[in-house]
DNA sequence: GTACCGGTTGGAGTGCACTCCAGGTCAAGC
DNA sequence: GCTTGACCTGGAGTGCACTCCAACCGGTAC
């Protein structure tokens, strides 16, 4: 299979496996008599993978750790699981996140719905508010701390 | 409320609330006798709502065409609803992956668990395939069955 | 034998979303 | 009066993740 076929396959561009091969990402394929790239079916599942961890969230740098550890055999597993399990946890959280959202959302699209319609609806009373002001942003910005003890607040974004 | 207040409860530093402010995400503050800007503490429910939009993947241009839309008021309600119901699809369709991922994640997890423990665990034999663009969404893939040898695809990435 | 297609390289350019900086103003405290 | 600290502006710089480009090469079809 040459890069053209990949791409095809893959879903990516014959520009990004090329880039993928040269930061480290994708391992370095055999080459035919005229200097082209072959590659062997069995990349896809980790090309598959790979777009699995990037779509779920994981950054470059640490779909590349793990793409270095995994050139190591079997001595780094341990050190896999972890990476795999703390993106795990981001995995979850993001779930929780979205579907809180979902229900923002849900309430906010059902209120323009009932004001398009004409009927009068009280100030928008859900979604917006995150923080109550009693917790202090504690100087060193949570960056993306979800407080699951938001609760609603008398809003004026509609 | 001057810009450093704002900063601090809204999370974002002064350079992000200046720059938000340039791009249009946020309105114009009023300024005090010495230029500096002056907030009213409403502006946190939109910063908030803004936050949200944006950590459930909303770009920066449809967040702005959103407050576009919401300084025209009324007039502009269905179409922001309908931006809303666009990125509620979104948000739906990433929970689905995300929730997928999580399956994907535990199992991998647990075979290294089980590799580090010494056990001999067939090839990884789930995980990094997506359904191929063959078959499009037969999406009921069979979740937590042990599957002891079904489909040809016994898989590399360990 | 030449047109064309798909491949090769290194390097430059893009879009997003900030983040930082220089050089200045202003108000309050000592 | 002077210092300090928060704030102002315009503009440059950053990091990520590609994406595009020029200039070249090799194999196949006509």
């Amino acid at each position: 299979m040459r890069i053209g076929d990949l791409a095809e396959k893959s879903g990516l561009s014959t520009d990004t496996l090329r880039y993928y091969e040269k930061i480290g990402l994708l391992p370095r394929p055999l080459r035919d008599g005229g200097g082209r790239r072959v590659y062997d079916a069995t990349i896809l599942r980790w090309i598959d993978f790979l777009d699995r961890l990037k779509s779920t969230g994981m950054g470059i740098k640490d779909r590349l750790r793990y793409a270095d550890l995994r050139t190591k055999g079997e001595a780094s597993l341990t050190e896999r699981r972890k990476l795999l399990e703390a993106h795990r946890g981001k995995v979850a959280g993001d779930i929780a996140r979205l579907t809180e959202m979902l229900d923002v959302l849900d309430d906010k699209i059902d209120r323009y719905r009932r004001m398009e319609a004409g009927e009068t609806v009280d100030p928008a009373f859900e979604s917006c508010a995150r923080t109550e002001h009693g917790a202090p942003p504690s100087k060193e910005a949570p960056k993306h701390e979800h407080r699951p003890g938001a609760r609603p607040r008398a809003d004026a974004e509609t």
